[in-house]
DNA sequence: AAATAGTTGTTGCAAAAGCAACAAAATTTA
DNA sequence: TAAATTTTGTTGCTTTTGCAACAACTATTT
């Protein structure tokens, strides 16, 4: 259980110890069900501790929109989802084990207990992480054309992997909902780069040659 | 001091006390100052006491971004800005009083001391409230047209002031900014809404007439 | 293994957005 | 308060993007 980021530092008996004390219960939820609805007012707190999930979000015309995915050790619900709607719900995109806890409870835990100070440095590091997720992907919306986002993307896939070769990690669907353009022109652009020599990809390999 | 949302709810002896524990000093900006440069390596957590600051990007061709603004009550540096680079500065937007806390000081701080809990639950607050500006922006910046991304901005800032008559919090320039788009053609936009009786406009006051 | 559902690559066409440029208004500074 | 700078409102023109539609290919389900 330490492998998960909220619960990195902290060993096992301590895990234990704050699970008795929160009352925390494992559930586990198949692909595609849903694991909170209405998350504007939930007191829970939902913890990932295998398995993948997303925030959806259906507005009144019906338009379904995944505003961001969850892996293993992020968090969700409780305060954390206070600024949502009813319009929100989490969703799991693989079979899940999560761990629900009040969110009272799991703030109080913050303090007093053997664990609060790395459970605490461990939230702040998450919502950091969060953060972060968000400014890079703001950053690439700013971008005025298909070609900038693409590049700019690529960029920091560049850098994350710290090599000029690397796989996309999404689908080609999914990678033009995330850059927010449509589909067939960022097919179209990804054409014109690799026409004009500056990436060459495969499939999902992508190599940046010119910068 | 207890108007700032870091030190919500602790009273002014406590943070006194804070910030004689911490060794925190208040400094003064002038507008349009450097405040913090290089953010990527900074120990130091930057508290706005008074003021508004912004994070300023110039990337490698000498472009300016305003990646995000912060407010009165806002923290920014330390690890906060991990995720930073050398092209990330923090700048002043008004005159400004900062207190500025060694990052370990900082967390350490959360621990132990009869201001730790409520002072965890801020800074997770603000955290969140973040995360919350990040993902409205987010929403609005994947709209595929101006005209929805006026709209959708238009009904946030409906939501957040209750009344379906309410001020533009930026100039018409800075607005293009934030929705990423061309300014000519946001004001084009404008006109065309206001034509067609989907809202009124004077200046920076917007009626929402239809939804 | 066949059937179904989803993804990818392409294209023509129409609509929307970006760019450039300029005058008028407003704000800031000297 | 005059001068300088910034912001606003407009428009014509060009380029980019979105939309729609379809065939080929890949997974997934039964």
């Amino acid at each position: 259980m330490e492998q998960i980021e909220l619960f990195r530092d902290i060993n096992d008996n301590l895990i234990n110890e704050f699970i008795k004390k929160t009352k925390a219960r494992k559930v586990f939820f198949k692909k595609d069900m849903t694991i909170m609805s209405n998350l504007k007012n939930t007191n829970e707190v939902g913890i990932i501790l295998d398995g993948e999930t997303a925030l959806l979000r259906i507005d009144y015309n019906g338009n379904r929109t995944i505003v961001t995915n969850y892996i293993k050790g992020d968090i969700f619900g409780g305060k954390f989802s206070d600024y949502l709607s009813e319009e929100h719900s989490i969703i799991s995109r693989t079979n899940c084990d999560i761990l629900f806890v009040e969110y009272d409870l799991f703030i109080d835990s913050l303090n007093n207990n053997p664990w609060s100070k790395t459970l605490t440095n461990n939230i702040v590091n998450i919502l950091i992480k969060e953060n972060f997720k968000d400014n890079q992907r703001i950053e690439i919306l700013t971008k005025r054309s298909i070609r900038e986002k693409l590049l700019h993307y690529f960029h920091t896939l560049e850098q994350e992997y710290a090599r000029n070769t690397f796989n996309i990690p999404f689908t080609m669907t999914n990678l033009s909902e995330y850059l927010a353009v449509d589909r067939s022109a960022m097919q179209r652009e990804i054409k014109n780069l690799k026409d004009e020599g500056i990436i060459d990809i495969k499939g999902k390999t992508v190599t940046i040659i010119y910068h």
